[in-house]
DNA sequence: CGGCATATTGAAAACTATCAACGGCAGTGG
DNA sequence: CCACTGCCGTTGATAGTTTTCAATATGCCG
């Protein structure tokens, strides 16, 4: 389940989204600290839990590969979702503070977590500035998000608004994929935003039938994506032009 | 509209709400890192905005005293409010990463801004570990309550989810306060929760009626808090366990 | 193949937005 | 000082949207 780092190959140097994690902005030296920081990956299959609720917080992880749903119990039994992540994404962050995870996070995917030790990763931006303002600035961008992931006011503005986020965060990461693949289920975008999961469905039939997406299975391919941007609420220019950088919904 | 932090003998040492903000588990010699940061304060009558969108970044602000709202315009040319802020609170976290400030920021009532000029800012982060680690914390707790802000699902639970949010913030900056300012409108209040204001209202009038809640003109008194936590969607109990440190709803 | 989770669709019920009207209150200007 | 104006809060009636309930289809996994 955790192997290093080493006998997988893996490198910030050489990894696939590092333009969208930490090692973005870093100096080739700087890079090697955050490689001899990170001396371990964790492995997770799918619908396996990384930490649940009230673990004691140790570590931060960055997704190397994967994707993963955040998620409590409210009052009456019921999950909620709170975020998705994606690869470059670091995860933990809105727990620091508790010194416990406040979420469970299940993997939606396999996952290859690079793992952060918490209290090493905070002497490490103290040693390195350029590293702690990389870390401030993906804060920023998660802070960015999550303020507005959830703007859209009616059903259709809100499914709108989530495949604009999603294909917005996918283009960060891979710009020349047209096609989106969708790790998560309908139920679970539903309830992410808090909207019926009939309903999710019937917009996607709508937008489908208006030739605005296809979609077969899990993949998605926004053929329109003025139209969708009309359909929502939020302006993603701002956003696309903020940096190639992103860390949550 | 700038004075200097002297002239009106405002200290991080002695600030009302430093629990919630930089200065709380620093040492008294950080703490004067933090008074040689801290120059001056804006101050900014009701009405007008600290800075608009799209305004170069360059500093940040703590809210000394007084309130304000974060807001965008819509494609519709529409107003949407993303956050509210209170004394305490580091305003200008979430625009670091564009270094250009992303929503209007307005002021709901006279406000007292400690300017905190963003470079130097960093510097004094990188010089002081506990600073900086004090910075992660605050930032922890505003993803925290940005993500947990907007949960409920129908309009009964976004109102009490925000009123059990608001509450909770200003237990923590006052423990002793029954009656809760809310210095902003009915409408604002809809605005944020993406709800049509007369429902915002009958909420309140149901709330009365069943006696949870009493109010006249701006302020609030929550009467039966168990009853409000039933009719919400959170838990806040892990909220309130977190620190006695808020950053954003 | 069988069993289970997810996706799809229709119809009715519930909820929320919209439209409209009115009262209160503060600020403005004569 | 008082009328006037505009914003906010309040309430009712109606229209529109969304949820809920129900039934069926599809696809995945052992």
């Amino acid at each position: 389940m955790i192997k290093s780092r080493e006998s997988l190959a893996i490198d910030c140097n050489n990894c696939l989204v590092k333009h969208v994690c930490l090692a973005q902005d870093i100096s080739i030296s700087d890079i090697e600290e955050l490689n001899s920081l990170i001396q371990n990956v964790r492995c997770i299959e799918k619908k396996n839990h990384v930490y649940h609720l009230h673990d004691p917080l140790k570590n931060l992880y960055a997704i190397y590969s994967g994707s993963c749903k955040e998620y409590g119990i409210d009052s009456n039994g019921n999950e909620f979702i709170v975020n998705f992540y994606f690869p470059g994404d670091i995860i933990g962050l809105e727990s620091i503070a508790a010194q416990k995870y406040l979420y469970y996070m299940m993997a939606l995917e396999d996952l290859q977590l690079c793992v952060l030790p918490l209290n090493n990763f905070l002497k490490t931006m103290h040693r390195k500035p350029n590293i702690m303002r990389r870390v401030m600035h993906l804060s920023s961008i998660k802070m960015q998000y999550d303020q507005s992931a959830r703007l859209g006011i009616t059903a259709h503005e809100r499914v709108c608004d989530f495949l604009l986020n999603i294909a917005n965060r996918m283009y960060q990461r891979k710009p020349d994929e047209k096609e989106i693949c969708l790790p998560m289920s309908q139920i679970e975008i539903s309830n992410f935003l808090g909207i019926a999961y009939e309903t999710v469905n019937r917009v996607f039939q709508n937008l489908k039938k208006k030739n605005i997406i296809v979609m077969n299975n899990k993949t998605l391919e926004i053929l329109d994506l003025g139209r969708l941007e009309e359909l929502g609420r939020l302006d993603y220019s701002v956003m696309s032009s903020v940096s190639p950088a992103v860390t949550s919904i």
